[in-house]
This record gives structure tokens, C-alpha cells and sequence, in this order.
RNA sequence: CGCGGAGUAGAGCAGUGGUAGCUCGUCAGGCUCAUAACCUGAAGGUCGCAGGUUCGAUCCCUGCCUCCGCAACCA
């Protein structure tokens, strides 16, 4: 396969929140290591990519805030933008589909299609709210599930039995959003007739791209044997693009319509601006030379493979996708990465975390990126990486080499004098590394790419462990010189090896080996550093994350996972109707707190002393685990039940039962009064 | 319900019809130039469960279980 350009997409994120290491890990990283890896090999690239503006969801949240749906999108296409920026995604474009040149391009896009007779209408009846003049979303409309009677059933599903609904199924259906009732009223919208490519895709996917990932393939294959059917490209919205067409007023084109064209328009956008540099778009999007990647996650695998690619063939002018690599999902501490729950790593709070260390973050995504699964992202692994692999390995073996040189060469790269059969032999195990991160790039195997990188600085710590350079400095110079000029040469290596991985940390590697041109073709070579060479100022390359450091992140999760439980609280059903006879038997009284302490060998239970105005009384109380410091509660004017029959626990005497709220969280709380009271006064 | 992906050493992950691998962690030894880093070696697995095909199955087939996605503000 022979081709004379690369188009690179990363998937467009939407922008109605910050981006977070999910995005980073499944798209952005290995997108941004395929770029820099064909940059570097001298190949025509280009990487495009931009915000996801249009669509439900940020008129939701305008909504919420208060504030209009352009605010919202400014303020998440920024923040974005500037996360991948210091995070080195090295984009040639990032822009964003509320652009001009983007609504134009989509505008004729879809009018080029409608021209042609592309699309078919269909009108059907839809719910419509009348105070908001809107045709509602199935998942916004809720309402009395027809078989298990709950309410707010969605109008996609039930929650509370499970089964899959429409909307019109839906006893007494509501807004969700506002609880105003709801019409029906018929609409008409264009759709993409998908059956019409179904023979058409399954040749070109099924039977001519059987490399695509498995998770890929299946996807796809799935997707074809249920048979495809026409899918709606129009909304009824008032944010987003118009539909070009007379008496289409109030619709716009469908989000998942719009946005791949982004990847087009954002291309325009480029070569308009610099075309000496990138010269014209259609050269990128329709010269059979060009070869379309485009990076996404595995949710998307449906829109780039079957819908946006019979987009592109009804225009018929496009080429299409070579590849589209999708990673799985990664999770964060086991639970699923979720914008709405907070449970995320967020790129720019990261930033401000861990200033400098976008290369830590790129390099532990990188090594255990869900190329194959879903994997777990957690802050101890986090920082075994950063400590045991990329300062324990990489960074020592840069410092060895150039505190050994600095110390019996003054800096300066010795004379490669005779190689060894030793040599020779930690030469051949690196020699190849070029064409083995060929192979694995080529193929998307980023993960292994990198793993074939840092083994590159393993052979260097091992070389240096077996000639023992620091010995043979007393006895022979010359022999010292040839070890540390071709340990410095492996030096050299790993700036270029690690250039697409983790580009901050090779620039100064470059830096400090006053190293200025990085050439993929030179990798294996042992002469990239002339003799006699002077180097730069030694530093460390890769420091030491302590462990108050991701303790403070792993405190963060775990306030956040309170406060999700405690959001996602519901109060217990109520119990069976009692009548107040009932409640009469129980004597509830009200005590003070005169002594409480833990009860000797026991995990759970408080001995209280209580002063109940006839006497006192000792009581044994199950919250030991809600209370680590019992002491507070002295003092404390507490309700408890009086008339229980006494009950030995532990050795001790229990009279009477303390009376305590469930908290979410399953702690226990003492109940008490609002104003003192006598001791002995009776509740009821 | 269905469809797709996944389940392999303490953890995270590769892999293959024929002796099960990598990184980290653990343990032992070596080294001391280096950010107490590095090097060598060892222990550690009925490859989710149950059947089947095969001379032989972790791999192929069937059934089941669990997790994720398709499908709620998600890459």
C-alpha cells in the first residue's frame, strides 16, 4: 500500500466540560504519537481537530447556568484547546464546528447531497412542549411505564423494570427537563437512506479491511448483519446549523451529521489560511494518494465506519478511511470515568497538579492504554511508572552516562576507540530498534512501541553494569572513552526513540546533549554524537513523585465518591403502617451524656453512662465506627429507649437502646434535642 | 432480550493449536558511577466455569457466569 500523505482526525470532543486522561488515553496520545512518528520520519501529515459545538446537551447546561449556549462552548473550547496545547498534542488546526467556514461547509455539504436526491423525508409525529416550542428527545421525556406502573420512566427505557420503551408507550408523558405536559405533532426531517450502502459497506469493510482491530471489525460486522436502516440527519433544534432548505425553518442538521464534516471544513480552514504551506484541501480529503486515520474511542465506532463513510461515498468526490484505531475505555481507580459524577482526572487541574509533568501523564497513559480492553488508570501505578521506569531506568541512565562523562571528560564525548565483542553485542541488540518501532507504529501498537523505547535505556543500564566504567577510569582512559561515547551514543538514541512518546522530556534530553537536529533515519546508529562534542549542562530528566502527592489525589476521589453517594442518597422505603398504640409501648427518654468510651475488644460498640434523672444508666451503643472519637458526644443530650430489657453484650449491661439516624454513607448518628430539656422527659 | 469487545501470576497487561510471556511488586545475591537508583537470579498461574472437536486446547466450537460498550452530559 503506497501513499503520498497522511490525514490524520482525532474524534472531536464536545464541549461541555474539560477534557479528561479517558479522551487523552483512548484518542489524543496515540494520535499525537502517529503524527510526531510521521513527521519525524519526514512523511506529508497533517492532524486535524476541533471542539464538537452543536447538539443537546450544551443547551442543557446554558440552560442550567443561566448563561447562553455560545458562552458555553467558548468557555469548554478554550479550556480544551489550551489542555491539549501544554499537553503537546501537536495539532496542526484545532477549531471548532460553530466556525464560519465550518457552518458553510456543512451547509453545502448537506445541500450538495439534497440536490442530488441523497436523502429521503419521512414525517412522523413527535412529542412537542408548547410553552418551550420544542420537539423533545426520547430521553427527555419521562412519564408512567405501561407494564410496571413506576413513574418516571424514561421514554427509551424504564429504569425500574428494565425494559427497553418509546415514547408513546409512555402513560401521561412529561418534559424532563420542565414536568410541563406534552403533545404530539407530526414533523418532517431528511434522512440517510443507510440500507441503500448496506451491499456497498460490507464489501469494503467486511471483506477489504480485515485488519482493522477486532473490537473495530466486530463492531461493524455487528452493526451490517442486523441491517442497516435510514437514519434521521436532521434535528428539531434552534441551536446549531440550519438545514439549507425552503421551509425548513427551526431544523437544523443533526449533530452526528455535522460534525465529521469538521474534519473537512477544519482542513479548509488550514489550507485557506497557509495554503503555501498545506496547499488546497481537496488535495487531503480527495486525491486517492491520501491516507484517512481517524483516531476515536470504542463509542464511535459506528458513526466513522458505517455512517460518515456513506456520507462521504453519496457525495461520492471523498476518499475514505484507511484505518480507524479506537481504543477501549480506561476507568479511574476501578470505577468508570463519568463527566457528570466528577470521577475524572481533569487535563488542566492536572496541569496545575503536576506543573511540567504532561510527559509522566503521556508515558503512563501510553503503557497502559486500553488498545485491546478496558484498563484501569490508578495513582499508585501512576506513580510506580514515574518512579520505578522513568526515573529509576530512563532518567539514571541518562544521568549515569552524563555524570561520567563530566567527571573523567570534562564534558566532552570521548573517542570511540575499539568495540569489544561486548560491544558489538549491546550494538546488535539495539541496531534494529528502528525497524521494530516501525513494525509496531505502523500497526498502532503504541503501547508496545513504547515498552520497545525504555528497553533501549535498559540495554544502556545493563552495558554500563557489566563495563563497570567507573573502575577501568583508573587503570585505562582510552577503554573508559569508547564505553561512555557509545553509552552516550544510546543516550542520543532515546532522544529520538522517545521523540513521539514523550516529546518535553526528549527536548531536553536534546538540550542537555547539545543535541539540535533529531533524524528518525539515524536511529541505530552509534555516531550520532561526534567526538570531542561538547554537552550541555546536566539535569535531572524525571523526578520523584512523593507519596503526599497522590495521596492528596487519591483524598480528592474520595471526597468525591462521598459526595456522589451522598447525591445518589434515597430515603428507604417506608415500613408496614404501626398504629400509635404501638409506638406508645416504646418509653423514649432523653439523657445526658456523662461518659462514653469504647468498650475493650470490640470493633463496634460505645459504652455510654447516662444521666436519665433517676439515677443513671449504662448503655451499649453498635456506632463505634461512625464515632472514632466517642469523647464528643459527652455532654450531648441524647434520646434512647427506656423500657428494652437489659441485655448483656460483652460483659457489660445494656439498658436500653440510643437511638440513631442512617446516613448514606451508612454512618450513625446520635439524635438529639433541639433545646435542653430535663433529664428523664418523655418523647412522644 | 439481542449484538460487539473482554475475563491469563499479588497488580497492570501481552500472546499462541504443541515447554505460558512482559512490566511493576515480593524474596535472594551482586554493584556503588547514578535520583537508595542499576545488574543477575528465584518464587509466584488448574490462562472465568462446564462440556465438545483434536494425538494434543489458554487458543477452535457450544453453553453458562461476570465486566464494559451499543444505550442517559461518555473517549
Amino acid at each position: 500500500m503506497s501513499y503520498k500523505r497522511t490525514l490524520i482526525t482525532s474524534a472531536l470532543p464536545y464541549a461541555n466540560g474539560p477534557v479528561h486522561i479517558g479522551h487523552l488515553a483512548g484518542v489524543y496520545i496515540p494520535a499525537d504519537i502517529y503524527t510526531r512518528y510521521l513527521r519525524l520520519k519526514g512523511e506529508k501529515v497533517i492532524h486535524v481537530g476541533g471542539s464538537d459545538e452543536h447538539g443537546v446537551p450544551v443547551t442543557i447546561r446554558a440552560r442550567k447556568e443561566g448563561i447562553t449556549v455560545q458562552q458555553v462552548v467558548d468557555r469548554y473550547h478554550n479550556l480544551i484547546k489550551d489542555s491539549f496545547e501544554k499537553f503537546g498534542i501537536s495539532f496542526d488546526i484545532y477549531s471548532r464546528t460553530t466556525s464560519s467556514i465550518h457552518h458553510k461547509f456543512a451547509s453545502d455539504f448537506f445541500r450538495h447531497l439534497y440536490d442530488n436526491n441523497k436523502f429521503i423525508e419521512q414525517t412522523t409525529e413527535q412529542f412537542y412542549d408548547e410553552e418551550t416550542n420544542e420537539f423533545l428527545t426520547d430521553r427527555n421525556i419521562r412519564g408512567e411505564c405501561p407494564y410496571c406502573h413506576s413513574q418516571g420512566a424514561y421514554g427509551d427505557q424504564c429504569e425500574k423494570c428494565g425494559r427497553t420503551l418509546s415514547p408513546d408507550e409512555l402513560i401521561n408523558p412529561y418534559n424532563a427537563i420542565n414536568g410541563n405536559s406534552l403533545t404530539k405533532k407530526s414533523t418532517s426531517h431528511w434522512y440517510l437512506p443507510l440500507d441503500q450502502y448496506q451491499e456497498w459497506l460490507q464489501k469494503w469493510i467486511l471483506e477489504e479491511h480485515k485488519e482493522w482491530r477486532p473490537n473495530v471489525y466486530g463492531q461493524c460486522k455487528s452493526w451490517l448483519d442486523g441491517g442497516l436502516k435510514p437514519r434521521a440527519v436532521t434535528r428539531d433544534l434552534d441551536w446549531g446549523i440550519p438545514v439549507p432548505v425552503e421551509g425548513a425553518e427551526g431544523k437544523v442538521l443533526y449533530v452526528w451529521f455535522d460534525a465529521p464534516i469538521g474534519y473537512i471544513s477544519n482542513t479548509k480552514e488550514l489550507c485557506d489560511a497557509q495554503p503555501e504551506k498545506y496547499g488546497k484541501w481537496e488535495t487531503w480529503w480527495k486525491d486517492p494518494d491520501t491516507r484517512l486515520i481517524h483516531f476515536i474511542g470504542k463509542d464511535n465506532i459506528v458513526f466513522h465506519c458505517i455512517v460518515f463513510p456513506s456520507m462521504l461515498k453519496a457525495d461520492g468526490s471523498y476518499i475514505l478511511p484507511d484505518n480507524v484505531p479506537s481504543n477501549e475505555f480506561l476507568n479511574l481507580e476501578g470505577d468508570k470515568i463519568s463527566t457528570s459524577r466528577n470521577w475524572a482526572v481533569w487535563l488542566n487541574e492536572y496541569l496545575e497538579d503536576f506543573p511540567g509533568k504532561q510527559d509522566v501523564l503521556r508515558y503512563v497513559l501510553t503503557a497502559n492504554a486500553p488498545e485491546t480492553k478496558d484498563n484501569d488508570f490508578t495513582w499508585s501505578d501512576f506513580q510506580a511508572r514515574n518512579n520505578n521506569e522513568l526515573v529509576a531506568i530512563y532518567g539514571n541512565f541518562i544521568n549515569r552516562a552524563l555524570v561520567l562523562t563530566n567527571k573523567y571528560f570534562n564534558g566532552q564525548v570521548p573517542a570511540q576507540g575499539t568495540l569489544t565483542d561486548y560491544d558489538k553485542q549491546t550494538i546488535e541488540e539495539f541496531v534494529n530498534i528502528k525497524t521494530q518501532l516501525e513494525d509496531l507504529l505502523n500497526n498502532f501498537h503504541f503501547r508496545d512501541a513504547q515498552k520497545e523505547a525504555m528497553n533501549l535505556a535498559r540495554i544502556g543500564n545493563k552495558y554500563l553494569a557489566e563495563t563497570e566504567p567507573w573502575k577501568l577510569a583508573k587503570t585505562d582512559l582510552q577503554r573508559t572513552g569508547t564505553i561512555l561515547n557509545l553509552s552516550l551514543q544510546i543516550a542520543a538514541n532515546l532522544s529520538i526513540a522517545f521523540e513521539p512518546f514523550l516529546p518535553f522530556s526528549s527536548a531536553k534530553l536534546r538540550k542537555m546533549l547539545l543535541m539540535d537536529d533529531v533524524k528518525w533515519d539515524r536511529l541505530g546508529a552509534i555516531d550520532i554524537l561526534p567526538q570531542e562534542h561538547t554537552l550541555g549542562t546536566a539535569e535531572l530528566l524525571f523526578e520523584k513523585i512523593e507519596d503526599a502527592a497522590i495521596q492528596a489525589q487519591l483524598d480528592r476521589l474520595a471526597r468525591i465518591k462521598k459526595e456522589n453517594q451522598l447525591a445518589a442518597w434515597q430515603a428507604p422505603e417506608i415500613k408496614k403502617p404501626t398504629t400509635i398504640d404501638e409506638f406508645d409501648k416504646m418509653d423514649i427518654r432523653v439523657g445526658t451524656v456523662l461518659e462514653c468510651q469504647k468498650v475493650k475488644k470490640s470493633d463496634k460498640l460505645l459504652q455510654f453512662k447516662i444521666d436519665d434523672g433517676m439515677g443513671g444508666r449504662t448503655i451499649l451503643s453498635g456506632i463505634a465506627q461512625s464515632y472514632p472519637n466517642p469523647e464528643e458526644l459527652v455532654g450531648k443530650q441524647i434520646l434512647f429507649i427506656a423500657n428494652f430489657p437489659p441485655r448483656k453484650m460483652m460483659g457489660i449491661e445494656s439498658q436500653g437502646m440510643i437511638l440513631s439516624a442512617v446516613n448514606a454513607d451508612n454512618k450513625l448518628v446520635v439524635t438529639t434535642v433541639s433545646n435542653k430539656v430535663q433529664n428523664g422527659a418523655q418523647v412522644g
